[in-house]
RNA sequence: GCACCCGUAGCUCAGCUGGAUAGAGCGCUGCCCUCCGAAGGCAGAGGCCGCCCGUUCGAAUCGGGCCGGGUGCACCA
């Protein structure tokens, strides 16, 4: 029972006191209550906990805010952890609690650990998390980089409060972009024999990171290739160009320390007839026919021209027109095969978020529809848009040219500025705001950089622990009830932390764990500053041990807060500072 | 033309999925520290939350309509 958090305890205190006040009387039975909060006041003077369950139940209780809140005060003022209740405003019923409560909680976080904060809100919901599924056609680079932060730490969040998680990753190994990439290697094949192949041609993908995909074709297979039709050697470079791809990209998320558990191949999707099973499916319910495709609405092409295709009717789900999922020659269009992978997802998940780059935000629609349809709405399915990353160097753009495959891969910047600060800093914005990624400021050691300040924070709770140890103080058990005003307010604030996680897990939103600490980190470096100005409120007071035993103890569970927040965010907790 | 995202302090952004007097960092102003637990600290000024309606006991938050910025708009992936 001492590991239940003060939120968890209070909302059924509530529900207690509502229940006695139906047994009473006082208040009809079965009304609903799911609007029904307690929180903290914003401002923190009008008590440490506030509920609004008056105003939220009168009207449907038949009475006035202020004659139900005197009921609802009277029975919460009974509580032995509540010290004080009153009614304000339009009906808020404010909550001072016994000091004894922060003493608890604080107890709560040493006895729970790494564990202070999760929870089982999730009850087991299957969910799979798709991100990063990067085409296989090189290097990770800048680009990727976000979604794939974001969609790991948003699976380890959901993890943590219960929800029975898939990483995936999709593998377009379908589509012209691996066979101009087979036609790359091929062309890095002939070099390997000797050939001199001279610039490689526009289209093509020139980087040397073919070269050794290449070089083990010509070991293997000599000049058997060497003009031959595409027909005899384009399979074979494909599935060996997109095998290496996959190897290289798996090692970029590595460097990341992200690790999907499935990788879903497109080609394998559609060599198993999934595309066609789903088609025929939606066919039978009249949601898939044949049409003409509607002209584009933007800039028209030059070269187009009506042609009937099988259309899904998307249009019936909110999509602005309807879309083929099958090209002119007969291929599945990406749209096609995405539909049926949905759908197969659907059949081992209860819920699916895929993570996007913003540019695909006009494809959203469709895919929903496609689920939607599939699925008879079954399956909530979120699509979380990820926007774009301006990478900065001391404030000016970094030059990027996409020709000769010169931009940043993921592998540089992580060598250069770490894993823990890529991810800290790329879950400091809400996912679908613009950033801005300047190499010199993610690194600056001030406090307008929150990755640093959040480490610093741990970093000194981390040499408080060293410097109490060297100095050999015997301490006694802590008594917290020596806890300070100042040392409560803290724990008021690392007490959120559970409430912040289930925020953050319900909207999706793990950027809002990297703000929170931000915060913690803010109020921990202010409590350790008024130790400057007056040496008895440091934490290490020499000759005061029953004080030191106290501060240390809460410093520590400060500390554990932070690391559980670095945890989820994927973030090595530091113990000292470089 | 349509769709999606964004408009909050001078700047960069939070705002707990409707709560009370709107928050942080930077910048600015003032004081403190330079005898070290100071890769700083404390305090202050600064906002019709783009605009107008609506829903509600209550709106930065929800709905509708405008205005401004970004992105995307045949079978590409």
């Amino acid at each position: 029972d001492d590991q239940v958090t003060l939120y968890v305890r209070f909302a059924a205190h509530m529900a207690a006191v509502l229940d006695s006040l139906e047994a009473a009387g006082d208040l009809p039975a079965g009304i609903d209550r799911k609007a029904v909060t307690v929180e903290p006041p914003r401002d923190a003077s009008h008590g440490d906990l506030a509920t609004n369950a008056a105003m939220v139940l009168a009207k449907p209780a038949g009475t006035n805010p202020r004659a139900l809140a005197e009921k609802v005060a009277a029975r919460l003022a009974d509580l032995d952890e509540v010290a004080e209740v009153s009614i304000a405003g339009p009906g808020f019923i404010n909550m001072r609690l016994t000091p004894d409560v922060w003493a608890r909680e604080l107890e709560a976080i040493a006895s729970s650990g790494d564990s202070y904060g999760r929870s089982d809100i999730g009850k087991g919901v299957r969910v799979n998390v798709e991100y990063v599924s990067a085409n296989p056609t090189g290097p990770m680079h800048m680009g990727h980089c976000r979604g794939a932060v974001v969609g790991d730490a948003l699976a380890t969040l959901l993890e943590y409060v219960g929800h029975d998680v898939t990483r995936e990753y999709y593998i377009n190994d379908a589509g012209g972009q691996v066979d101009v990439l087979a036609r790359s290697v091929h062309v890095r094949y002939r070099e390997a024999l000797g050939e001199d192949v001279g610039n490689i041609p526009d289209g093509l993908y020139p980087g040397d990171y073919l070269v050794p995909v290449a070089q083990e074709l010509a070991r293997e297979f000599g000049d058997s290739f060497v003009g031959k039709p595409e027909s005899k050697w384009l399979p074979l470079f494909r599935t060996r160009a997109v095998a290496a791809m996959m190897v290289m990209i798996r090692a970029d998320l590595a460097l990341l320390g992200i690790h999907h558990d499935i990788f879903a191949s497109e080609a394998e999707l559609q060599a198993a007839g999934k595309p066609e099973a789903a088609e025929a499916e939606l066919r039978a319910r009249d949601l898939v026919y044949d049409g003409m495709l509607e002209a584009p609405k933007g800039e028209m092409p030059e070269d187009w021209e009506p042609v009937v295709l099988p259309l899904f009717r998307s249009t019936q789900f909110g999509d602005d027109q309807d879309r083929p999922i099958k090209k002119s020659n007969g291929n599945w269009t990406y749209f096609g095969a995405d539909m049926a992978y949905h759908y197969q997802k659907a059949q081992a998940a209860d819920q699916l978020i895929d993570i996007w780059g913003a540019d695909h935000a006009g494809t959203v629609k469709r895919i929903q529809a496609a689920v939607a349809a599939l699925t008879g709405g079954k399956a909530r399915f979120d699509v979380k848009l990820v926007q774009m990353v301006r990478l900065l160097r001391d404030g000016e753009p970094v030059k990027m040219s996409k020709r000769a495959g010169n931009f940043v891969t993921l592998a540089d910047v992580v060598s250069e500025v770490g894993k823990d600060v890529v991810r800290f800093t790329m879950l400091t914005r809400k996912a679908d705001a613009q950033m801005d990624f300047d190499f010199a400021k993610v690194v600056e050691a001030s406090k307008d950089n929150p990755v640093f300040y959040v480490q610093y924070a741990h970093a000194r709770i981390s040499s408080l622990e060293r410097r109490a140890q060297e100095a050999g103080l015997k301490l006694p058990q802590p008594d917290l009830s020596r806890l300070g005003t100042h040392e409560q307010d803290l724990i008021k604030l690392a007490a959120q932390f559970p409430r912040v996680i289930e925020g953050a897990a319900n909207t999706r939103e793990p950027h809002r764990i990297a703000f929170f600490l931000g915060d913690l980190a803010a109020a921990f470096h202010a409590w350790w500053n008024v130790g400057n100005d007056n040496p008895d409120l440091r934490v290490i007071v020499v000759n005061d041990p029953q004080v030191t035993a106290v501060r240390l103890f809460l410093s520590r569970q400060i500390g554990q807060v932070i690391r559980n927040g670095l945890a989820l965010m994927g973030v090595a907790a530091l113990l000292e500072m470089q």
